[in-house]
RNA sequence: GCCACCGUAGCUCAGUGGUAGAGCGCAUCCUUGGUAAGGAUGAGGUCACGGGUUCAAAUCCCGUCGGCGGCUCCA
């Protein structure tokens, strides 16, 4: 005899067994026909679910007026429309094996083998959409059954399917002892796939889809297993949500730092100087210096030294460290004496034999540094120190190579060669909390001034399973401890993970995501009791006595070239003026005006702002145009009328007309201030004081 | 590294076996125009690279390099 109590409160008694549906029914007509599932004690079900005990329901429903869909619903749709797609591509290809096919945030996938076939082709699409779009008119029931582990078991062996055998196996070892399939249709007529469920109740609930890309994926992730076939779509309660995502998508690919990149020649990559290797072009770099300058005085700040190191270090170096023996696999191979080299050649020595020469440290050659703290750790080592000294705080923008996986480079968040602003603190165990602090602090700082407010912080701790790491247990529990600790103290939310330590340490991540939504590690903040360890680095206490300094690794952007990337796609390439490669753009209204334009343009120079001068044989408008899509942030119209009073037409990207004359001098001072202060002393404010400017859509 | 797709002018892209195309950009000229594209003319290509099939290859096949989307990895 449940009571189901609903989301208001009210409550509902029954006198028999009841589903979601009928709850629905018995409270409106309406709500039933909108209704895709319910939430039955927080857990996500099927419409047609049954509920014998009291229980808190909530119907999911998909409406086609609403803006915002339910997430549920969403995810209810999305999984459905998973099965449709399955069937559809069985249809067109009977061969096809299904492996698994789930709802994501954005859309869903279905994993299916095409083992010793043609894989799928993107231009099959058409076909596949069209017989979806013929399944979803059929508006045929998702139709639950349940067969005993036994049973199903009998079924999938029948069937021969591993990759189902292998899920249904996974469901019962996890402790289920039934197998549940949904069928589009009647049971053992129509078209079925071993699943967990829920659904929503018939195809035609399913409003608008769209196939979007064909990708592929690894059997259980493993690289060694079978190559999977990976279908990724999208569906939505309604055509009108479906085509507002896919403008999105549209604006997002505009936004990319690769198309941004091309446009604004902020970088380029150059095919004959390899893969991975970015070349910062002349506007790129301004970019970057800027902000390097930005860091450098916040360093002076906090005490920091700077210091210069080489790109290559002795292969012994890196034997110290460990990176050459745990990441040998990572890394550019060693550089070798030349003539030690023929030496060997000469000898007849294989490749295999200089390996495991280099491994045993029987030669000696240079690696290209996959870091920067072996050379910092030999700074620090260089001289003595006393507990008075510490904390030392070495700061290098130390470039940096790593030989990434091909199949992974691309653009700038994804490169063999990049360069870290990163520094390395050494101190005592006391002292470790507020350098976690401070350094913390830095980090929030520089994602304040540039309004990157979207960020995740991580708490990376060991993987209790893995034996990759160095160092023993009771230091690690006590950098753990700090790292949460310090990660406390930002007022973020942020979450522990195990297995995202570095090989050394703990850390303490701050995660952005790029337009597509993929995630991408900016700064890094990690505690190190390892290397001094190793490098036997030490300091005299106040008791006279040798101690073993902590270090911290911290680099608050990260790598300039992925911070800047992420950085160019966070403001879809419109600089600040500060950042801005162009800041202000003088254009003369015509020829007769050239003479004016370029007196404007000294007086800007005069003041170190970084401008041009447009006296080119074009109309206002073109120019406009042109300085429009360069996203240079301040444009000036300048002609007879500005000439004989000393004004400048003031025109601000991103405002939807011009502002009108203001005095020269005002402002140049006025954009020469806003760039000193990183924005903080807008422009706009000072040439156009209490106006309320509409932004431009 | 693995799987799929892609590589044509500086950029964005058309071109399915028979003389290499468009728009933008660039150059020159006309135009001297007050707030998001004025007009004309012209230059510009080893169709990524290497091999093969063919009377004939940008086009079909193989390999390499590079890009893209995933997967795996990421000190």
């Amino acid at each position: 005899m449940p009571t189901i109590t609903l989301p208001d409160g009210t409550t509902r008694s029954f006198d028999h067994d009841t589903t979601p549906l009928e709850i629905a029914t018995g409270i409106s007509e309406g709500l039933a026909q909108c209704a895709v599932g319910a939430r039955i004690d927080g857990e996500l079900c099927d419409l047609t679910a049954p509920i014998t005990e009291d229980a808190n329901v909530k119907i999911v429903t998909a409406r086609k007026g609403e803006k915002e869909s339910d997430p549920d619903a969403l995810e209810l749709i999305r999984h459905s429309c998973a099965h449709v797609m399955a069937e559809a591509i069985q249809r067109i290809r009977p061969e096809a094996k299904l492996v698994y096919g789930p709802a994501l945030e954005n859309g869903f996938y279905y994993d299916i083998s095409f083992e010793g076939t043609a894989p799928l082709s993107s231009e099959e699409f058409d076909s596949i959409e069209k017989e979806m779009t013929a399944i979803i008119q059929e508006n045929r029931p998702f139709s639950r059954y349940e067969l005993s582990a036994e049973e199903g078991m009998k079924k999938l062996l029948a069937e021969g399917s591993k990759y189902k055998i292998d899920n249904a196996n996974r469901a019962i070892e996890a402790g289920s002892d039934a197998l549940t399939w949904y069928a589009t249709g009647e049971p053992t007529e129509d078209w079925e796939d071993l699943c967990r469920g829920p659904h929503v109740p018939t195809t035609g609930k399913i409003g608008a889809f769209k196939l979007q890309s064909i990708a592929s994926s690894y059997w259980h992730g493993d690289a060694d297993s079978d190559n999977l076939t990976r279908v990724y779509g999208v569906a939505f309660v309604h055509k009108k949500q479906l085509k507002k995502y896919l403008k999105l998508l549209e604006e997002a690919k505009l936004r990319d730092h690769r198309v941004l990149g091309k446009k604004l020649k902020l970088f380029h990559i150059d095919e004959q100087v390899g893969q991975g290797l970015l070349l910062w072009t002349p506007n790129g770099a301004v970019v970057r210096q800027e902000l390097q300058n930005f860091i450098s005085e916040e360093l002076k700040k906090q005490q920091y030294s700077q210091v210069f190191t080489p790109h290559i270090g002795k292969l012994d170096l890196y034997r110290t460290s460990g990176h050459y023996p745990y990441y040998q696999e990572s890394q550019y191979p060693p550089l070798i004496d030349p003539d030690q080299l023929s030496t060997l050649a000469s000898e007849g020595c294989t490749c295999g034999d200089l390996s495991n020469l280099m491994k045993e440290g029987d030669i000696e050659g240079y690696l290209l540094k996959p870091m920067n703290c072996p050379h910092h750790i030999r700074i620090y080592a260089s001289s003595p120190h006393s507990y008075r000294d510490l904390p030392v705080r070495l700061a290098e923008f130390g470039t940096v190579y790593r030989w990434e996986q091909s199949g992974e480079i691309g653009g700038m968040t994804r490169v063999r060669g990049f360069t870290q602003d990163d520094a390395h603190l050494f101190c005592t165990e006391e002292q470790v909390a507020s350098e976690l602090i401070g350094c913390l602090e830095l980090v929030k700082i520089i994602f304040k001034t540039l309004g990157m407010h979207d960020y995740k912080v991580r708490v990376g701790l060991r993987d209790s399973d893995s034996d990759k790491y160095v160092g023993a247990s009771e230091q690690w529990d006590k950098a753990e401890d700090a790292c949460r600790k310090a990660a406390e103290s930002l007022d973020v939310p942020w979450i522990e993970e195990p297995g995202e330590a570095a090989f050394y340490g703990p850390k303490i991540d701050f995660i952005v995501n790029d337009v597509l939504g993929r995630p991408w590690q900016l700064g890094t903040v990690q505690v190190d009791y390892n290397l001094p360890e190793r490098f036997d680095l030490t300091y005299i206490g106040s008791d006279g006595k040798e101690h073993r300094p902590v270090m911290i690794h911290r680099a608050p952007f990260g790598s300039m070239e992925r911070f800047i990337g992420v950085l160019i796609e966070h403001f879809a390439g419109a600089f600040p003026t500060w950042l801005a490669p162009e800041q202000v753009r003088v254009l003369a209204i015509s020829e007769k005006s050239n003479e004016y334009a370029n007196t404007v343009l000294q007086a800007l120079r005069a003041k170190g702002i970084r401008s041009t001068v447009d006296t080119c044989d074009e109309r206002i408008q073109a120019k406009i145009r042109n300085g429009a899509d360069l996203k240079i942030p301040w444009l000036l119209i300048v002609g007879p009328r500005d000439a004989e009073k000393n004004n400048v037409s003031v025109r601000k990207r991103g405002l939807l007309q011009d502002l009108g004359a203001v005095e020269m001098e005002t402002f140049v001072n006025a954009v020469a201030e806003e760039i000193a202060s990183r924005g903080s002393c807008p422009a706009l404010e000072t040439c156009f004081p209490g106006n309320d400017f509409s932004e431009d859509t």
